[in-house]
DNA sequence: CGCACAATAGAAAATGATTTCAACTATTTA
DNA sequence: TAAATAGTTGAAATCATTTTCTATTGTGCG
């Protein structure tokens, strides 16, 4: 590909001439401009971005890294961030890990080489390996969706417990008793925290541990299929059953529609997150809608602060916690109480 | 960030042979491999990629410009694309155009500079100037999914035209005249060639022109509404639905759901495109299923060959069409012929 | 013993751009 | 009229790494 050089040399000026009139830096004499822009479109140099990053040193590139780029979650919060990395002048890569370890530390390995600016991280698990790293590293790394085990990174979630909780006192103030939890894997903090919530609002109604139904499995559609399966054989069936995230809702429908129960004549069924118009499906789901583009926007703009050296190093990490919000629908019937 | 120089200082060597070390090239001493490698480790050292691409003229990084990232066709794709590349030791970087011509200009551009080794680009419009370009450049590129309207590029995508063909016979077959084809941008090729398919099919069963009924919108949720809406109010009311995409399918189904329509009952319909298991939905559609993973593969690794000179740059440019499938479920009704 | 060659390591140049410093002209100010 | 300053351009050093070339030592072979 063409270099500055011989654009400098068609044009017969010095390199560093050609330089300034691409990125618009000290005096030009307008003759010159001239000269250089038509060297410049003759060739159709493009100015190597390797090179200036090396000189600059930064690339404005940031990184997004998450565990399922085809959960619409992700993809919303993934939109989130990139318009307001763009409206920064920054571009973001998007790297998904399939909530795997050892994916996440080949892609932070790579991301770190090529000296992106700053990352923003849904990791995979409460280990802190990475994020030690980054640390050393000095990379400015934001830590989404998810809570550490140790506060070593500024971190924006989501209240996961308060949404459960108020979704299970919705389905108890409606008469439920018997409500079993799909969640995710016990090593994912949102998973376990939506068991928090889900817990307290039960203890608070004057429920036992005894009465607490909860399914450990991941927050996909298959696990969601097994852990439906399961809560139909039991008997007695519960009343209601709060999928504790997007994908496992999607399944317990597509189980319950199987099985020829009803929703929510037969049984009741609540989601966290919301799903998309495209994917609204019959019936219309009770959920706790999360601000997901909202998160991915905030988050980058913490993560643009740090790098831009707002924030001072040596404050305190800080954790937002955004509200959620339940957004009612019909699959939640009114039950007696047993 | 630590630099070769520092890690060599540490260790007491030349630079070089931190290098060396780092790339397992050229002779060491098993004590100099030593020495260094616990330096690096002590300094935590992660070498510069952008100072190496300088130097290797080659990035190791690969770009795939699609038209919707939320769409669970493209995502498919995307998976199968990144697992081509990683498998060869690439990195895919993922870029989103929302199907404009703007955005993919801005993108390309970047990548330009960025000096990524090969291009997988799904054209926003018929446009050519952004491959120009990268032929000027020199930069491998593949299209994928859309023909271009000259023959400047690799291609490979699959057979929409075949595919509305016998889709189309299909519900001609079951007896269906009145037959609303509901497609995307008259400036996708898609979109078009879908059309082409349908009317073959229609004109081989002695249907005249008039007998057609295409909507064009696009491959959105919104626009599928919004062209449904249109449909319903027809009179008389077409007896089966071809949606030209998986999104405007989901919002047929949709939109018959509010009106009280039902499929297939009431009126038949197909799509084009298979759903994910997550997105399933009540009735299982009767659609054309596209090599989506097998696409992003095979034109990965067309890159691949080009970028590695396997392939003779002389030769004409090659065009891979892979055949779709048609996968029958339960939205189609027999008719009786009108 | 001398030659060829493997093993080992470093110096200098190169990759493509930009920063810093310097130089020269033209104009303005005191 | 001398000094200061704005306008205009370029040479050399720099960013972090690798390629090329060179030097030194040790070893095997005839």
């Amino acid at each position: 590909m063409t270099t500055i050089r011989e654009v400098a040399k068609l044009a017969g000026v010095a390199p560093i001439t050609v330089s300034r009139v691409i990125n618009h830096t000290g005096y030009i004499r307008d003759e010159t401009r001239q000269k250089v822009e038509s060297a410049v479109n003759q060739l159709g140099y493009v100015p190597n971005s390797l090179s200036q990053s090396l000189r600059w040193k930064q690339t404005g590139m940031l990184a997004l890294v998450l565990t399922d780029v085809t959960n619409p979650f992700w993809t919303t919060v993934a939109r989130g961030a990139e318009d307001a990395a763009s409206a920064a002048g920054y571009h973001l890569i998007l790297c998904n890990t399939d909530e795997s370890p050892e994916k996440q530390e080949s892609y932070l390995k790579a991301l770190f080489q090529k000296r992106v600016d700053g990352i923003l991280l849904v990791p995979a698990r409460a280990d802190l390996k990475d994020i030690r790293q980054a640390r050393k590293l000095r990379v400015p790394l934001v830590v989404l969706d998810r809570r550490l085990t140790e506060s070593l990174a500024d971190c924006v979630r989501c209240d996961s417990e308060a949404g459960a909780y108020q979704l299970t006192r919705l389905l108890l103030e409606r008469g439920h008793r018997n409500i079993a939890l799909l969640t995710g894997s016990p090593q994912v903090t949102t998973a376990t925290d939506r068991v928090s919530g889900y817990r307290k609002a039960l203890r608070e109604a004057g429920l036992n541990t005894n009465r607490e139904i909860v399914f450990y499995g991941a927050f996909t559609l298959e696990s969601g299929l097994e852990m439906a399966r399961q809560v139909l054989e039991m008997k007695p069936r519960p009343t209601a059953i709060f999928a504790a995230n997007n994908f496992i809702a999607l399944a317990v429908l597509q189980a319950l529609r199987v099985a020829n129960v009803r929703v929510p004549d037969d049984i009741s069924v609540v989601g966290f997150d919301d799903l998309p118009a495209s994917l609204q499906v019959d019936p219309v789901l009770t959920v706790v809608a999360q601000p997901a583009y909202q998160m991915g926007v905030l988050a980058t703009n913490m993560l643009l602060k740090k790098l831009t050296g707002e924030t001072d190093p040596s404050d305190a990490y800080q954790e937002v916690v955004l509200p959620v919000e339940i957004v009612e629908r019909k699959s939640v019937q009114v039950t007696r109480i047993a």
